[in-house]
Formats: C-alpha cells, sequence, structure tokens
DNA sequence: AGCACGCCGACT
DNA sequence: GTCGGCGTGCTC
C-alpha cells in the first residue's frame, strides 16, 4: 500500500494522508499538486509533503482524485523556507501556501447543476424551483453563484436539495485549471502546396475568381520568405489590408491551416538599450565597500541618503552577478514598484526582467512562478513587492531589498504575518544568497544589525550630481495662529515661498499625510459626530461623492444635512485631508494647474502612473497628496516641499511612531531640490521643538538613531526585546474581555511581568467584533523558540475552552 | 477555513 | 407549523 502526505492550503496544523496506487506513488514528488476530495463534498488542491508506506492508524484514507502537475510546481527550498515561515510568525503550512501561490494553481471544486429529467409538471414547483429549472432550459449547467443570482438570495442548498430529492437536477463537483495559457494564431500554407508546381496551380487556378484571397496566399508567400518565422494571423491580415473572413475562408478551403503557439502575457519586447552608467566617484567607492563586505558578510546595509542614485549600484550589483548565471530578486515595497523603475531596468537588463506583485492577473502570475521554476533566462531577475520572495527560485544569488525600512514589508492580514524583509533574509540563507538593503532612512533594527558588526555597513552621504541637500525649515504654527498669519491651512511663510518658485515656473509639493476632505463631521449643537455602526469611529467625509464613509469596513451613508441627535442644521467638519488642501489652494492659486495624489485618486490602474507622467511634463504646478508622494519618484523640477502639518504624524499611538515621522519626512523632503538649486522644505508643526523636527531639519540621522535607540532599550521594545501581539476578538464584549484575561492569565503565570494587557485598542471594535490586544515583550537572551512553544500551549487550552469557541485569536510574532 | 448538523425565534 | 439564524464539531 501507498501513502502520500498532502499539505491543504487550510489553516489547519496537520497534514493529511491519502491512498495511492503503485504507478501513482513512483510518479508523485514532493511539489506536485494533486486534487483530493476533502470534507463531505469538496475538491480541494493539496501540496505533496511526501510519498510513504506507512498506513495511518484510527481513521480510513481515502482515494486522491487526480494528479494536476507533471512534474513539482514547488521546489524542496520553497518548502523548506515556508516551514521555517509557518514556525517562526505561528501559523500552519497550509496559511503559507495560500499566500505563497498564485490562487490559479489552488483550485477548488464547484458545484455543478444541470437537469436530470426534463418532463416535469410545472405546478409541483416551488416558485423558487422553478425558476432554477426554468433557467436550466437555457443553458445546461449552472454554478452555485448563478443559483444564487437567480434566486437572488445567498442560502440556495434547501432548494437545490429539495430539487435533487425530486430527482429534477443532479449536482457534481468539477475542479477546473484556471490558468489558461494565451494562445496566438498563426497561419502556414496546407502542406499540400508545399511543391512549387502545387503552389502555382493554386494560384493560377484554384484562386484565378478570387484576388483577395489570392492576395492574402501571396503575402504569406511574402513574409514567410522574408523572415522564416511563423505568420501570425494578425500579422497577415494587416499586411494584406484585408478582413479577417478572407482568411477564415481560406483556412475553410484548407488552404491554410491555423495554428496556435503559447504565448507569454508577460513579456518586454525591446531588447536592452542603454548601457549601464557609469558610477560617480561616491558611488563607486559605495560599490565596492559593498563587495567588499560580501567578502565576510552575507547581509550588507546600504545607508544612502535620498537621491544619491542607489538604484544604479543595485544595477551594477545585478549585472555583475547575472554573469554568473544566477538569478537575482530585488524586492521592494508596492508604492515604490513604479512603472518608471521597471522600464528603467528593463532598459538595462531588456527581457531578463520579470515582475510579480498583487496587481498582476492570476495568468501573469502562473507564468513568472513557471518562468521562474524553469530558470527562464527572462525570469532571471525579478522584481516584486513581498510576495515575490514566495517565487520558486533555484538558483538565487542576490536579494536587494530596497526601502528596507518601509513598513508595508510587514503583513498584517491575514496570515502569515510575516516582514518581508526578514522573510528574504532567511530566503537568501537557504540559498546562499547575499542580501543587500538599501535605505535612505534605514529602520533601527537594520542600522542597529550594521553598526553591531551582524551586518555589513557602506555609506552613501552624497547626492547624485552633487545636489545639495534641501534646506528645512520649521514653520511655528502656534505662533501663526495667535498673529493671524493663516490662509487657511497655509501659513503665510509657505505662501510666499510658494509664490516665489512658482513665479520660477518650478514645481511645488504638499504632503498631507492624511486622505479624505475632512475626517470628521461634528454637531457644533450637541457635539455629537456621525459614527459608524459596525466600528467604533467616527464616519469620514468624503467630498467626491458627498458621502460619510468608515475606512475600516466601507460602510457609507450620504452626507447628512441635520445632525441625527439633535436634529439642528449646525454641522461643522474638524480635521483636515487631501481634499480639503485641494479645494483651499485652487481659491489660493486659480491660476495654477493642481493635482491631488492620495488612494482616492490612484485607484485606478494607471492612475499613479499618469500623475507622476504629467508631473514630469511640468503639466501640474501643485500635486498634494499623503505619503505616496514620499516613494521613489524622480521629480526633477520640484524646487519646493510644504508638509501641512507634522504634527498628526508625532502623535500617533506607536512605539515606531517617531521613528516613522523622521524617515517619512526625511522621505519627503528627499523630494526637493534635484536640479542644480538647493531645495527648499518647510515643515507646518505646533511644536517646532520637538526632537525629531529638530533631527529632521538638520538631517541627523545619527542623533536620532542614538535617540530612539535609548527609548527602546527604556521601554524595552526592539531591537532589545521582541514583541509578539496577541489578538482576542468577538461580537460579544463580555465574551472577548473574559477570554482576553483567561489568555492574559495564563501567559503571565509563566512570563511575568513580560506580558501586557490585555488592553482594547483606541478603536475597540472593527465590523462588528470587539478587540483586546495582549503584547508580550521578550528578552534577547530569553529563548524565543520556547516562549513560542509555551504560547501554543496556553492557546490550546484555550481553544479547548468550549465558551471560547467563538473568540477569534491571532498571533503576530514581530508585529511592527 | 468551509461546511454540515442541530437546536431555538419570526414568519407564511 | 416551517425557514433560517448561528453555535459546534470535523475534515485524511
Amino acid at each position: 500500500m501507498f501513502y502520500i502526505d498532502v499539505i491543504l492550503p487550510i489553516p489547519l496544523k496537520q497534514k493529511f494522508t491519502y491512498k495511492v496506487n503503485k504507478d501513482e506513488a513512483a510518479f508523485l514528488q514532493q511539489g506536485m499538486r494533486v486534487a483530493v476530495p476533502f470534507g463531505k463534498s469538496k475538491v480541494f488542491t493539496a501540496i505533496v509533503y511526501q510519498v510513504h508506506q506507512t498506513p495511518p492508524s484510527g481513521y480510513e484514507t481515502k482515494d486522491i482524485d487526480h494528479i494536476l502537475d507533471e512534474s513539482p510546481v514547488i521546489t524542496a527550498t520553497q518548502i523548506k523556507h515556508w516551514e521555517w515561515m509557518a514556525s517562526y510568525y505561528m501559523c500552519t503550512l497550509g496559511e503559507v501556501i495560500r499566500a505563497a501561490l498564485p490562487s490559479a494553481f489552488l483550485l477548488e471544486s464547484e458545484t455543478i447543476i444541470s437537469l436530470a429529467k426534463t418532463d416535469v409538471s410545472e405546478e409541483k414547483l416551488t416558485d423558487e424551483e422553478f425558476l432554477i429549472f426554468e433557467a436550466l432550459q437555457h443553458q445546461p449547467t449552472l454554478h452555485i453563484n448563478d443559483v444564487r443570482s437567480v434566486l437572488d438570495k445567498k442560502n440556495v442548498v434547501a432548494v437545490l436539495d429539495k430539487l435533487i430529492e425530486k430527482k429534477i437536477v443532479q449536482v457534481q463537483e468539477e475542479v477546473y485549471e484556471q490558468y489558461k495559457p494565451k494562445l496566438k494564431r498563426y497561419v502556414k500554407l496546407a502542406s499540400k502546396y508545399a511543391s512549387e508546381a502545387e503552389l502555382k496551380l493554386l494560384l493560377e487556378e484554384t484562386l484565378s475568381n478570387a484576388p483577395k484571397q489570392r492576395e492574402v496566399v501571396m503575402n504569406l508567400f511574402m513574409l514567410t520568405a522574408q523572415s522564416n518565422k511563423p505568420v501570425s494571423v494578425k500579422q497577415l491580415q494587416k499586411q494584406s489590408d484585408t478582413s479577417l473572413n478572407v482568411i477564415k475562408s481560406l483556412i475553410d478551403k484548407e488552404i491554410l491551416q491555423a495554428y496556435y503557439i503559447k504565448k507569454d502575457r508577460v513579456q518586454y519586447s525591446g531588447e536592452a538599450a542603454s548601457n549601464i552608467k557609469k558610477l560617480n566617484k561616491a558611488q563607486e567607492i559605495a560599490f565596492s565597500e559593498i563587495k567588499e563586505t560580501f567578502k565576510t558578510q552575507d547581509i550588507t546595509l546600504l545607508h544612502g541618503v535620498t537621491s544619491s542614485g542607489k538604484t544604479e549600484i543595485y544595477v551594477r550589483l545585478i549585472s555583475e552577478l547575472i554573469e554568473s548565471g544566477k538569478q537575482v530578486l530585488y524586492m521592494l515595497p508596492e508604492i515604490a514598484l513604479t512603472t518608471q523603475l521597471i522600464s528603467r531596468l528593463q532598459r538595462y537588463f531588456g527581457a531578463k526582467v520579470a515582475v510579480y506583485h498583487s496587481k498582476y492577473s492570476v495568468n501573469e502570475r502562473v507564468e513568472v512562478w513557471n518562468n521562474v521554476l524553469q530558470a527562464k533566462p527572462k525570469a532571471q531577475i525579478v522584481i516584486g513587492a513581498r510576495s515575490s520572495l514566495f517565487l520558486p527560485f533555484n538558483n538565487l544569488g542576490l536579494v536587494l531589498v530596497d526601502e528596507e525600512h518601509e513598513p508595508s514589508f510587514k503583513q498584517y492580514n491575514p496570515s502569515p504575518r510575516y516582514h518581508g524583509r526578514d522573510a528574504a533574509v532567511v530566503l537568501a540563507k537557504l540559498h546562499h544568497a547575499k542580501v543587500l538593503m538599501g535605505s535612505a532612512t534605514p529602520s533601527l533594527e537594520s542600522y542597529y544589525n550594521a553598526t553591531n558588526g551582524k551586518y555589513g555597513l557602506v555609506n552613501l552621504k552624497t547626492r547624485y550630481g552633487d545636489v545639495l541637500m534641501p534646506e528645512i525649515e520649521l514653520v511655528d504654527l502656534k505662533e501663526k495662529n495667535k498673529k493671524k498669519r493663516m490662509k487657511g491651512h497655509f501659513s503665510d511663510r509657505l505662501l510666499e515661498e510658494m509664490n516665489e518658485v512658482l513665479k520660477l515656473g518650478e514645481q511645488v509639493i504638499l504632503f498631507q499625510n492624511r486622505r479624505g476632505y475632512s475626517p470628521i463631521v461634528e454637531c457644533t449643537t450637541c457635539g455629537t459626530s456621525p459614527q459608524c455602526p459596525n466600528c467604533d469611529v467616527s464616519l469620514t467625509y468624503h467630498q467626491y461623492k458627498n458621502e460619510l464613509r468608515c475606512h475600516y469596513c466601507g460602510y457609507h451613508i450620504a452626507m447628512q444635512l441635520s445632525c441625527m441627535a439633535c436634529g439642528s442644521e449646525t454641522l461643522d467638519t474638524k480635521g483636515f485631508g487631501t481634499q480639503q488642501v485641494e479645494t483651499e489652494l485652487k481659491a489660493l492659486f486659480p491660476e495654477h494647474k493642481i493635482a491631488r495624489m492620495d488612494q482616492d485618486t490612484t485607484r485606478k490602474k494607471h492612475a499613479h502612473a499618469k500623475l507622476i507622467d504629467k508631473l514630469e511634463n511640468e503639466e501640474i504646478d501643485i500635486l498634494v497628496g499623503t505619503q505616496m508622494l514620499a516613494k521613489g519618484l524622480d521629480f526633477r523640477n520640484i524646487s519646493l516641499v510644504g508638509v501641512m502639518n507634522a504634527d498628526n504624524l508625532l502623535n500617533f499611538p506607536d512605539f515606531r511612531a517617531h521613528e516613522r515621522s523622521f524617515q517619512l519626512l526625511q522621505q519627503v523632503s528627499g523630494r526637493a531640490g534635484r536640479t542644480s538649486k538647493r531645495g527648499k522644505v518647510l515643515i507646518q508643526t505646533y511644536n517646532p521643538y520637538h526632537q525629531i523636527l529638530q533631527q529632521v531639519s538638520t538631517n541627523d540621522y545619527d542623533g536620532m538613531y542614538n535617540q530612539q535607540l535609548e527609548d527602546r532599550y527604556q521601554y524595552k521594545y526592539p531591537p532589545y526585546y521582541r514583541t509578539i501581539k496577541i489578538t482576542c476578538k468577538d461580537r460579544n464584549l463580555q465574551k472577548m474581555l473574559k477570554a482576553a484575561k483567561w489568555f492574559g492569565q495564563a501567559l503571565e503565570n509563566k512570563l511575568g511581568p513580560q506580558v501586557l494587557g490585555p488592553e482594547q485598542p483606541p478603536i475597540g471594535r472593527i465590523r462588528n467584533l470587539y478587540i483586546s490586544n495582549i503584547l508580550i515583550k521578550i528578552p534577547k537572551k530569553q529563548s524565543l523558540e520556547k516562549t513560542k512553544q509555551y504560547i501554543n500551549r496556553v492557546a490550546q487550552s484555550f481553544n479547548s475552552i468550549k465558551e471560547f469557541s467563538s473568540v477569534k485569536l491571532t498571533i503576530d510574532v514581530d508585529n511592527h
């Protein structure tokens, strides 16, 4: 007897064992996909973990449904990496697999409904049954979802069961291959016309009365002779300047023969056009230092100020590495993954560059996956967001983690809650590859590792083209308010500088870290503001749709005209966002072109790129935006950056708020002064003496680093301590509180004062679930492994308490 | 996670 | 009296 253990893409710890026959056992290998029956009626895609001959005890094994792959789609290294991830981030392998595989690889069965008999007396059917019956008259099969839309309700199982019972319909579970290769149609002359004589006969006799068709055949002949490459239908049509019908009739007459070739959806047609730029002196030094550190270290941090030309250094490294035939992963946060950067790399490396991120369609992702798996040259360099570290590399030589400090490298939901940078380090280790992290404002952890010799450290302090660092000025809003020097949210200083810059025809960026028009609406009579019914937050006002919206659950209602509590019409808006800044700007600078960049205006696929193009073409004078502005935009003509209000950054309730503020303000400032002229940055704030702002204004990374490090030590945060956050959620507040208290107490029994909370977060309820958090701070010298084991034990007993069974538990390791 | 089974309130 | 709500338990 032969068995396979498989991993299912569901959050269950254990593997599942299925029976296979001898041939299947000989054929199957780890990393292949199989379709297996699971539960009462479903068919799932599972990953083969191992083939063995040990019969499991305690249950009957099922047979597999069928095998989906001819060779493994997952490598052994990937399995190792994913097992590390599941264990480190305290989740199941199934969850990792769900995150890792392109969804087209994970097919699930669908229930297909078809008619079992046609002679049905309609009177015997209920209305709903009749609707389904009728729908099946028009089409042979229905999906469960079709039935849902036919009946316009969610729960359709009962109705279907009735119909099955009456033997009117039958159901069937089917698994579909979701990946469809894109096929391109080509034509060639049918083989019987291969000889010259036959061809002559064809042209002069058969087609003598069909000049158009004759012309097409001649053109095909010409095209084939010219390039000796396959001729596509489209190409032939274009060349002959005729309709598709003419070609079709030739195919029908079997004079031409159509055939198909698989075609990659994602491809770059151009050649590598540009030579790699020569590095300047500072870059050259940094480059050789990096190579030097790589002799003794596996990981190096490149601390290069904004626009110091880090990308050129990466390009040099990549070009050296790919010579050796190895693969490169260039990982960066999604917001930094711009078309500009991609086309820049493609100019250097041509078709060797593959892109992988969540905006790609499932089919495109499967193609990149397969190209990487087969180590094809066209996927030798992969550029992507954090999920690209799941790709099936087999010969990885270098991982670049750009903008290493970016919080978006960390995935919060769903599980696995991994950090892209940290997981990339482990990936590189498995491949014996080198890692280069880059940032203008490294995260404290990485800088700490670099200064303590765990990573190599290379500095790049001068900007490309010897552009000076911008001059940063802090504007005291308190004083400006007192002296009545404000126009809306603009201080006189900011307006002065803006006017000057605009007069010179240069551009301005304004940064406001909050989207929407005006976060909340408040009644000035009774003080209440409209709340989200599902979450403990006030609704925010969105001008463009004139509605109130909840950012957490998506709930929205039309803007209210009168207060819902007291009925008076004295509604006022509080706080301000990008939309309001934009509106004020339009009044202040009516003759200038103003645009806004935030989640609302960049939702469409190419909206972001269009805005950047417009800015580059100087079709925009003033751009207002959220932190989206801070990322790798190569603006040439911007001489002024304004930060509307730095305080809401600083006052964020998170131990990282100060570090983040510094990073963000530095990055935003970095947008200024790329021309020969020194750029200017104005930061409006109510606390101009805040140390972080002082450090930003003097460009004092080391000062910020040392000070923050001290705070981290004081308050027991990373890099000195590791943190694990445990969250309890439930619809019922009392139950949730009780559960959280139980969990906290159980942890405290062993871990003592390392356990903080449970504590309800500022937003205590989201999507009707009440929330409490427990934070565990683990000293570096304490075994992380053992602590996690203990947490797992507590979680296990927690789950066996019936009363708490509805409480949702999430564990977030390194929750930052 | 799904999904089925099973037990209590609001409707034909 | 049924429909359908979601608590509970199981999946090789």
